[in-house]
DNA sequence: TTGTGACAAAAAAGTGCTTTTTTTGTAGCA
DNA sequence: TGCTACAAAAAAAGCACTTTTTTGTCACAA
């Protein structure tokens, strides 16, 4: 299928083989501006890149992970919007997918793909804080533990 | 407010000022079974433990972020039904929530707290899948890439 | 003080229906 | 082959409405 040493990209039906997409979805993508090629013929034939490729393929997974082809086109524009990379603009990435949400994960970080809003919550520092804030509590905590070490013989349940 | 060093637990006042939730939030929380207090007085009143405190700053957490109350208790189910651990259940994770889904991430692994479902898509592996079944792809890429060099001051767009 | 029950208001979720989007097919043409 | 255009079927999104859930306040009992 991928034949040619020279060709300056992959056409349509090239990707389409490659990806499992069906070549009237690509038209479709780009038309509408899913992923559209990243070169055209004078004809104006599509050609798509291995960078293409690679946006392809990550927009099926999104697809069959429930996300819907709106969804995926607003996380796409905000993945290019948040993630300047210029060449490999997708590799390197970790993408996690549930039907409602696209998160992104760069560099330790997780973002919504969709709102570009970042965080992560972890549960250990809410553990800190209490214990900032009330230093009792903690101390409660340890004093509990020693009782219940000392009462284990005497405690039935 | 957090006094005595000898009670054996929190007390609903005590957690509504510590975690800032409302006592009557506390009271529906444990009747509907969102977190209910580890241990009970003989008079029936609530005592809540360290890692109940803590679950219910996680709680309070989601639901700052969006995530409705029956969706926390949902999570809360799958976090304790796929995670089994003994002591402190909520500490060393760490949790994304955005409006309609809870994720957590426990030992590298993501999971969705609603399905218990885990999966985390690396693009870069999409990359190595296409070179894999394509090898001529990427022979395509670098000659792409050559040829791209050797013709950058020849091209003016 | 804490828990329970009752009433009420606000928020969230479910439902049935319509509209829009997406996919696919077909045909003409370069 | 591949693009365009028209068309039809399937899937998803919106919307108005109803129902359920959640929270607050109050009165009363333990």
């Amino acid at each position: 299928m991928v034949s040619s040493r020279l060709q300056k990209g992959f056409s349509r039906q090239q990707v389409a083989n490659i990806t499992g997409l069906s070549a009237r979805q690509l038209n479709y993508w780009r038309r509408t501006g899913v992923i559209e090629p990243s070169s055209t013929t004078q004809g104006g034939h599509a050609r798509y890149s291995f960078t293409d490729l690679i946006a392809l393929k990550t927009v099926k997974q999104l697809l069959e992970q429930g996300v819907s082809l709106q969804k995926v086109r607003k996380s796409i524009l905000a993945l290019l919007q948040y993630l300047p990379m210029q060449q490999q603009p997708f590799s390197e990435l970790k993408v996690i997918a549930t039907g409602d949400v696209v998160l992104v994960f760069h560099q330790g970080v997780a973002m919504d793909a969709l709102t570009g809003q970042e965080w992560i919550m972890e549960v250990a520092e809410l553990e800190k804080e209490i214990v900032r804030q009330y230093p009792d509590a903690f101390q409660l905590v340890v004093e509990q533990e020693e009782l219940f070490t000392a009462n284990t013989d005497k405690k039935a349940s």
